[in-house]
DNA sequence: TATTGTTAATTTGTCTTACAAATATAACTT
DNA sequence: AAGTTATATTTGTAAGACAAATTAACAATA
């Protein structure tokens, strides 16, 4: 008796029921902003409790796909997504990508240092009056010397965002998104050294003097020293850590 | 009056149970393939009902943090999580992106483009001996001209993923599956003409030739054949698509 | 009339209880 | 001893009820 048997994959309810919701979704039959029906119907049609539908319905609102309100003009409605909402998704998947994998810092940063020099070279050709004003704003948010850690940290991650903005490339700007957001733990620590601060803020000084002034070589030697002066920041910070553990 | 009130958010308790475990997980709590108590008991520890706990359940579902079984043994567990589970919720994310964006060809067209050249220059000088391998089974199944479409675009992806293995940068590679993935439509299309197979299939086995000689140079330029092959056949299927509608 | 207060209706959020399905362990039977 | 059958445990699904939020319509009042 040789036959194959069949799959037999039992995919819980929900999990259909999500499935064939985000397919709706991600092929345009629910368009931005549609209201889906209420839970009570969605549960006829699919013939399943409402129970069912609300798991089905969680797992889509993890993704940031829906969003729900309650009372008559209420309900439950498709997401209008940009990248900086998509990112969020992104960011706890590197963050999980980098720390479940024991990826290093060594090759976190030089894939930073690869992709960002990208980035420069086509931000110097294509940045755009307004690519140049964010990074001015975020650079003068850094400037101020009274901001806490956290604020910091964020206008550290605008402004290296305005740069890829820069590129004119979404696509790429999405992606640098996502690395960006990945490696916000070391900008994090980073923020809160007082010295490493005017380190950056230098940095980030002369990127956006060389990047006005179209001078890409020298914007990205700073920028490869930066990424360097990251690092071994880092590296320091973890040998005193194990010293003390 | 100019009064800014406070922002008021009443965050649903499922979500709030949902974000308690994920932020376990993600600094190290909970590690992978450890246990979480059972839906009552978490019920109890967290003081809501388990449909509560189960719709936050699904929420971490939803992103591949976790997975259950029933059963005296079973329960919910926590997941290690590779690049290829995560590439899951990558795809869908980027697929989005293009869609409700507008992100037009070119712009993800020209984005692969440059980060695929850099995984180039890298994969030739690191390819290993099992990084070539990985090419060659990938190539192998695309050679045979009786596989259907979609083992056709498997075999695809798997060709570029391996490239983008060869790097040796983790990093570099998980963010590449995110653009590989999100290129799938493209893709798909590809494979459903014969004509374009063989054009497809001999690109390949010109890359892989010149990465197994380490000649980086030409290896590139057939990459940029490829992507402006498959460039100008997506044009093309556009043009006629409206033509007919 | 205009503003305020009240009520009702609608929809999601949560709880309770119950049973079904899967699955490993232990007990039992042949 | 081997296989079979109970049994306990845990997730999956269902049904019904009430709470909370929110809008709309209506009534009341100045």
């Amino acid at each position: 008796m040789n036959l194959d048997v069949a799959p037999l994959k039992k995919v819980s309810l929900s999990k259909q029921v999500a499935d064939q919701l985000q397919e709706a979704i991600l092929d345009g039959t629910l368009k931005a902003d549609d209201r889906l029906p209420t839970e009570e119907e969605l549960g006829q049609r699919f013939q399943v409790s409402r129970p069912t539908i609300r798991e089905a319905l969680k797992r889509l609102a993890a993704k940031n796909l829906i969003r729900s309100r309650r009372g008559p003009t209420g309900g439950t409605f498709v997401n209008r997504l940009d990248a900086n909402e998509l990112s969020d998704g992104l960011s706890t998947a590197s963050t999980l990508f980098v720390s479940m994998n024991d990826i290093s810092l060594e090759e976190v940063s030089s894939c930073r240092k690869d992709l960002e020099t990208l980035c420069f070279q086509l931000a110097c050709d294509n940045a755009s009056g307004d690519d140049i004003k964010n990074m001015e704003a975020a650079l003068n948010t850094q400037e101020d010397p009274s901001i806490s850690p956290e604020a910091f940290c964020a206008a550290d991650v605008q402004f290296h965002r305005a740069i890829a903005d820069a590129t004119g490339n979404r696509m790429l700007s999405f992606v640098m998104y996502s690395l960006i957001e990945g490696l916000q733990p070391v900008a994090n620590m980073i923020a809160y050294h007082y010295r490493a601060r005017e380190v950056i803020i230098n940095q980030h000084q002369r990127i956006l003097e060389n990047i006005k002034e179209r001078d890409t070589n020298t914007a990205i030697s700073v920028l490869h020293e930066q990424i360097d002066y990251l690092s071994q920041l880092h590296q320091e910070a973890q040998n005193n850590h194990q010293q003390k553990g």
